[in-house]
DNA sequence: TGTACATCAGTGAACGCGCGTTCACTGATGTAC
DNA sequence: TGTACATCAGTGAACGCGCGTTCACTGATGTAC
């Protein structure tokens, strides 16, 4: 037998991670196979060893931030580590939220990155992006309930508006030209957001 | 002379009416110049007389939106027609988040339907598309300042995280492949943006 | 320990296709007389 | 009022190009003996 079992999974693992950056950068519809596998230091042919197409080699990707940078993300605001409550939510309002991430094109959450292409694409990919998205809902939700009083519902919509308030306001800084009003309304965003936790 | 100078007016509208729809329904890229003028009951040769490219012809189409569905938006909200005040917001914010907002994919605001497209445009696209969120914005911040005793700072940052909650939870809930999730967000997006009005 | 070999990850040429853009043209139009 | 004509909006064939995908191949690998 040629080759051990590790050896193609891990060449899967590298083309999976240069399209995520590539599509962080330019979109999925403007990086080609050609590019991703290039990037990889590969060729264009053997990208239908790994994948049955495009479309799963975006789903992947999404994933693959689930898992990697996003669960950095997670555990940065302190899952798993600090004591659950407000002070998680906080850390992870304000990392979301930051000039450094604003700034990390090639590491930047797909949430904010893709929306649109995630919006146009198959179910697989859609799924993805959902399980990223509930990552995030479900971090604030469960460190809301630890922390005061208030009814169990009013902390699922709390934790939907946070979401909300952390991609949108995201989404809307990346693509305004003038770098004053995107700092402006990233600021708001993330000010309204903290406020949310009377802290 | 040939033709009024209407003639050629109204044809480039229709194009650009044309281009605004299909650009809604399946992004930019995704979208040939072949079908916008197919769609406009034209031929692709007739294009380059209109517009310099289709980078353009983008720009035109956001702009043609904030001029029209997004002008009758505003003035559904009771902008001009009614006295200013929390409730020309409070009706904004409740069109904007609509389900029927949500299911006009043609005639949907571009801030939802293309946000990636425009974070990857050039400069022109982008600038109309923050006039387009700046109209938005100034309803939001000018309909703030006639109706209550806050500080004007105070208004300008409830405006940008209003726009936030509008097109964040928009985004979002046209993405999620779970249409109970979808809902579920954009209530959640505008029962806390309409708590903020503190009516 | 050394060698012959089967496997299959990776190669790169080739495919048909649709794209954005160009260009020589055509023919409906409004105007000058 | 009727006609000859200049204009230019609109046509459609053609361009080079890069795309996603296929496929016959090659050669590095780990294993069997």
């Amino acid at each position: 037998m040629p080759y051990k079992p590790e050896h193609k999974q891990a060449t899967r693992k590298r083309i999976i991670e240069s399209a995520r950056v590539l599509f962080n950068r330019r979109g999925v519809s403007d990086v080609s196979i050609d590019q991703i596998m290039s990037e990889a230091g590969l060729t264009r042919g053997g990208f239908y060893h790994h994948f049955k197409n495009k479309e799963e080699l975006f789903a992947e990707a999404v994933t693959n931030f689930l898992h990697g940078q996003g669960a950095e993300m997670r555990s940065n605001a302190g899952v798993n580590t600090a004591q659950p409550g407000l002070e998680v939510i906080q850390r992870m309002i304000n990392g979301y939220l930051s000039t450094e991430h604003l700034g990390d094109l090639d590491g930047q959450c797909p949430l904010i990155a893709l929306p649109s292409d995630i919006s146009r694409a198959g179910d697989t990919v859609k799924e993805s992006y959902q399980q990223l998205l509930e990552a995030m809902i479900g971090l604030f939700e469960s460190n809301l309930v630890e922390s005061n009083l208030e009814k169990s519902t009013a902390h699922r919509k709390k934790a939907l508006t946070l979401a909300t308030m952390c991609v949108g306001g995201m989404v809307l800084a990346r693509t305004l030209p003038d770098q004053h009003l995107a700092d402006e309304l990233r600021n708001a965003a993330r000010d309204s957001a903290l406020a949310m936790l009377n802290l």
